[in-house]
DNA sequence: TAATTGCATTTGGTATACCAAATTTCTGTT
DNA sequence: AACAGAAATTTGGTATACCAAATGCAATTA
């Protein structure tokens, strides 16, 4: 773990923190205190802010503090449609690239999630999802798809935790994913395509419900 | 032009000499040297360098110096592919969103680039190539979306300028535009679809050229 | 001669100091 | 009491100092 630059394990900390709620939404970020906390200088705590402010999960404003994102639905939503795009396309690539070793690999990724369903922590379990993900779209083989795709999913991992409440969803998600593997296993990409996409609209739908109920409250 | 952040003005020098070939692919970008160079401290410089890479132009080291990126064809190819992606899923949103005022104003951005051919820098047509892109994209009314498809065009900048030296594309890529643009003033999503795949495969079998001659020419 | 070891130098990573802009607090006036 | 303006403080931006890892080079040895 200590193998890791600095910057990087900084910003593991915070996107941990803000993943959480530990820090809120709009809530700033002042770079003193925060370094001072965490017991480093100034000059890395600024470099993994610039990685968190990458991967949308937190907002500069010049000579002013950072704050974290606060998204709204429409960006969220935004934020999905790319993925989407990203992800059918990588779907499609998969099933022409990936090797059989590739497969059987990912498979046992989706077992290894059934198994621990329920009995892990619910970060811990998100971190199988988007890795799940991930090792579809690395499977494209396109090595520059895999990495966009995995910024998109890094970025919406704070919504799908917030959104993912309802506890009957996450049978659903377990539904869908065999779905998606099935496509995948018969290398059928107008299949996987569909069932990307029947995923990633129920993820919409979440989503906005979340955003709904949230507005109702208030 | 001064109220620019600084390590944004850094960035832009650097990235027109990555551009133009000033800096060297695989040359070595070493902080000490550029900062001094441009008489600032290190520690702009080094931030500018991150914003290259974020755009691809740069490729970070841990602990060694940054250097140009000298992408493959193969990377190159990876990257066509995604901006084919966000562009189809831009092109068949706009159709949907742009407003009539978005098509008229692209349409004559589209009409200055032709009574501009062969009359100016080939550095400034360029800009006006991708700008029309990005105009397309931005018309989606999907900021993320255009945000990300920016970030692409301008990391594939250079290898589109490479590979247009052949003298009759310009009149080829100047045909792609009109159909694009056609499709666009219909608002059939399919046809654009179409159309951009067209123009983005040919720009692969461009890029795909450049690259054999090059390798031929050693 | 080729390889290797050890030293000197270079260079990125981190900490700290300084500055200017922005924010907050305080104070005096109406 | 409310507002305006100024002083004090906070805070991001930049410069510099220091360190450790990496690199280059030369002397030494097989």
């Amino acid at each position: 773990m200590t193998d890791k630059a600095l910057p990087d394990q900084i910003a593991d900390k915070l996107r941990r923190d803000i993943l959480k709620g530990v820090l809120a939404p709009g809530q700033q970020i002042k770079e003193r205190d925060h370094a001072t906390d965490l017991d480093v200088s100034r000059t890395p705590m600024r470099e993994a802010i610039r990685i968190l402010a990458k991967e949308g999960l937190v907002l500069l404003r010049p000579s002013r503090s950072p704050i974290v994102a606060d998204p709204s639905f429409e960006e969220i939503s935004d934020v999905i449609e790319v993925l989407t795009a990203l992800e059918l396309r990588s779907g499609a690539l998969a099933c022409q690239n990936a090797t059989d070793e590739d497969i059987t690999r990912i498979q046992a990724m989706q077992d290894h999630m059934d198994s621990c369903q329920g009995k892990i922590d619910r970060i811990d379990f998100f971190e199988l999802d988007m890795e799940f993900h991930m090792a579809i779209a690395a499977a494209s083989k396109n090595a520059v798809l895999a990495e966009t795709h995995s910024a998109f999913v890094r970025r919406l991992w704070r919504a799908r935790y917030l959104s993912a409440s309802r506890k009957d969803s996450s049978d659903r998600v377990k539904r869908q994913h065999h779905d998606i593997m099935q496509a995948f296993c018969d290398r059928d990409p107008e299949l996987m395509c569909a069932k990307i996409s029947v995923h990633l609209d129920a993820l919409i739908e979440n989503v906005r419900d979340k955003y709904a109920k949230e507005s109702e409250s208030k």
